[in-house]
DNA sequence: CCCGGAACCTGAAGGC
DNA sequence: TGCCTTCAGGTTCCGG
């Protein structure tokens, strides 16, 4: 499930392989993933337009062009972005762009909930998305602010778009465990060392993500191919039953606002 | 304001 | 073996 580190991987590698490149042709498998413009439209439109740098804004990468317009893609839960040789064949190919030097890029996305836009102005998709948790604007002191008057449990508010842009349920459970927070402690009761401490912890958990370019848990990969390790040092997320690293306790899980959060126990407590 | 549930999707996994 | 149900969770929308 791609988050910020799996974006933002996405971002790094594309923008070696893509950047100068043009759009020569699109072929649209999946036509109802593109939500603006018309699928007729955003292939006639995208056809011809350079490439002039890749970004990305929360989970969401941005594919700059020279014709002015942005490229947006969401992979939500399944997508990837493949370059070259996942081939014509695969089944769960949803679109094939094909560039100017006749190399292809393949956005796989096996369960169809991925969107893509093709926008003259970016914000009319991403202008809601709350702060970078990455940017250097993004201090103690604004995630205090987002926080103070939500009732809401913490994980729930973690994963809210219009908060934070980027994290979502793994890395939350990850930040949550590393600065000792229960996953159902509610936003607005966090002391300013909880805070502080939930900051550096979201900072650390995505940057270390991205070192490892991204989890590879199931239907993400790079635009090689290769998968990402950052699963590996996953300490709570998707390791029900596991030791704890900390106390050695089963990690257990619950369900926040319909997603499962997997949590130690022993290390979270509910009180703080 | 806060919450739950449905919808979008399909593969994987579990029960019988 | 095989059918059926449930689960996975990013996002949006709708109703209580």
């Amino acid at each position: 499930m791609p988050e910020l580190p799996e974006v933002e991987t996405i971002r790094r590698d594309l923008t070696r392989a893509i950047v100068g490149r043009r759009f020569a042709a699109v072929d649209l498998k999946w036509p109802r993933m593109v939500l603006y413009p018309s699928p007729e439209a955003f292939s006639r439109r995208l056809k011809g337009q350079g490439i002039r740098d890749v970004g990305r804004r929360g989970k969401y990468l941005l594919v700059h062009l020279d014709g002015g317009d942005t490229l947006v893609l969401h992979f939500r839960m399944s997508g990837s972005l493949l370059l070259a040789d996942a081939g014509p064949d695969d089944p769960y190919c949803r679109a094939v762009f094909t560039l100017d030097d006749g190399s292809r890029l393949c956005f796989r996305d096996p369960r169809k909930l991925g969107k893509m836009w093709l926008v003259e102005d970016e914000a009319t998709v991403v202008g809601s998305l709350g702060p970078e948790v990455l940017d250097s604007g993004f201090t103690v002191d604004g995630l205090t602010r987002a926080l103070a008057g939500h009732a809401v449990p913490i994980k729930a508010l973690l994963c809210d778009q219009t908060v934070l842009a980027g994290v979502g349920n793994m890395y939350a459970d990850e930040a949550l465990f590393a600065a000792g927070i229960h996953p159902l402690r509610r936003a607005d009761s966090l002391g300013p060392g909880e805070a502080a401490r939930l900051h550096r912890a979201l900072v650390k958990v995505l940057s270390e993500a991205i070192e490892s370019h991204g989890a590879s848990m199931t239907d993400y990969w790079r635009p090689s191919g290769e998968p990402g390790t950052a699963q590996s040092v996953f300490k709570v997320a998707h390791r029900l039953g596991a030791a704890c690293p900390g106390c050695g306790a089963p990690i257990e899980r619950l369900r926040v606002r319909g997603r499962g959060s997997y949590f130690c126990p022993n290390c979270q407590c509910e009180s703080g």
